[in-house]
DNA sequence: AACTCGGGGCA
DNA sequence: TGCCCAGAGTT
């Protein structure tokens, strides 16, 4: 089982030799900030968002200082601003309260506190402070399942937990980025393109795709 | 487990 | 136009 594991994240790897975090993960306030704004949205417009952003706010007293109306305003453009806007404020204020503005290294920490949830938490820990953690999102869940690393009806929490349990430790975080553009460039939710596959002769969804595309070819040929 | 927030991108 | 997107909180 290990050993299929092991072949798809050579295979992604060939497929996505630079598949790494794109967001800026230099600062890891601003990580946090970033991946918080990232929440159903493209990464494309958060950088576009979050560019501005950072030259007008640099610690957390900058976001809890300004009315909440002004920093909504200033991520207007991004999907579910006004949520958003008020979570980051929120972070900011317990991150003054009990971290003295630093960001926290754990994901438990992370968890805790205000607007950040399980992956944000993860993303945060492993990129920022290399912190064992595999982060999963709807591409990571979408992959793992239709590979057949996973059962369908598992949860994200069961998802994460195989994971960790069938990957190596030391390669959590380079397996969530390549699952990442794997499942955003070829392994999408609509097309997941099995016929161009390099995965196909082990993947247990892109084999039942093909059979079934099969079956109605033949049909059509009789 | 389902619902809500939400503007931009893409077909 | 309609559907989806590097989610989290509430019910």
């Amino acid at each position: 089982m290990k050993k299929e594991i092991r072949f798809c994240l050579d295979k992604m790897h060939e497929m996505f030799p630079e598949a790494a975090c794109e967001l800026n993960h230099e600062n890891p306030f601003e990580l946090l900030v970033a991946v918080v704004l990232s929440a159903q949205c493209t990464d494309n417009l958060v950088n576009k968002v979050t560019k501005e952003l950072f030259q007008k706010y640099k610690k957390p007293e900058d976001y809890v200082a300004v009315p909440l109306e002004a920093l909504q305003q200033d991520i207007r453009s991004i999907g579910l601003y006004r949520n958003k806007a008020k979570n980051i404020q929120k972070l900011s204020q317990s991150l003054l309260d009990r971290y003295n503005g630093d960001v926290p290294r754990t994901k438990e920490q992370l968890m805790e506190l205000a607007g950040v949830g399980r992956k944000t938490a993860n993303v945060v820990a492993s990129v920022a402070f290399g912190e064992p953690a595999i982060a999963v999102d709807t591409h990571v869940e979408r992959v793992s399942k239709r590979l057949g690393i996973c059962r369908w009806k598992d949860s994200v929490n069961e998802v994460e937990q195989t994971l960790m349990r069938k990957v190596p430790k030391d390669e959590w975080s380079d397996t969530h980025h390549l699952m990442i553009f794997f499942g955003r460039y070829h392994c999408k939710s609509r097309n997941p393109n099995c016929p161009e596959c390099p995965l196909l002769q082990l993947c247990r969804e892109g084999q039942k795709r093909m059979k079934k595309r099969d079956a109605a070819n033949t049909a059509v040929l009789k």
